[in-house]
DNA sequence: ATAATGATAGCG
DNA sequence: GCTATCATTATT
């Protein structure tokens, strides 16, 4: 019954259309033994080009941050703290720099620990979500409230882009 | 409040 | 090369 969301739909969107419809979706991972896991997206957060300064993609196209410049649909995943890998997924056509950080899933809250609880490491940067059997995400409803806030962690990005509502919570019913 | 922990960008 | 910084979290 899988009814795998195809890459189109990441990028003929923004970052910030996909990381608000992203809400209540699965994500889908497949582990090393074979066991599939899926959780429900709970809480998102969009980064939107290179005027952004809180995305990484202010600081142009580096080894670290090329993936984002490619189309829609693939993974972005870095180290952060030296600890913790986020996970993100591009948005938009090629060359206009977007993504959406998976926050919290219906297992566990804050980005860090999402990428502990799917085993996210350097080898999902470039993931492809249509083509990837190990991770992927799928069509689902739901039904809840969602909420908006500033986004989280990136006090460094100037008043304008620190202060735009672009962190997305879904409150289950 | 702060330590943990390492890749990365920016500067030389 | 070197170093400050970092889309965080667990612990005091």
């Amino acid at each position: 019954m899988s009814d795998r969301i195809p890459n189109s739909f990441f990028q003929e969107n923004d970052a910030l259309f996909v990381a608000k419809n992203l809400l209540g979706k699965t994500l889908v991972r497949q582990f090393e033994d074979g066991i599939i896991k899926r959780f429900q997206i709970l809480e998102t957060e969009a980064y939107l080009g290179e005027d952004d300064l809180a995305c990484h993609a202010s600081k142009g196209k580096t080894p670290r941050t090329s993936v984002m410049y490619e189309e829609g649909g693939l993974v972005y995943v870095y180290l952060i703290y030296g600890m913790y890998w986020m996970l993100n997924i591009v948005t938009g056509s090629k060359d206009h720099p977007q993504a959406v950080l998976i926050r919290g899933i219906s297992s566990c809250i804050g980005p860090g620990r999402v990428g502990n609880q799917l085993k996210i490491d350097k080898s999902f940067y470039g993931e492809n979500l249509e083509l990837s059997d190990r991770i992927w995400i799928e069509n689902s409803d739901f039904s809840g409230e969602i909420l908006q806030t500033p986004r989280i962690g990136i006090e460094y990005a100037g008043d304008i882009w620190k202060n735009k509502p672009w962190r997305f919570i879904l409150i289950p019913d």
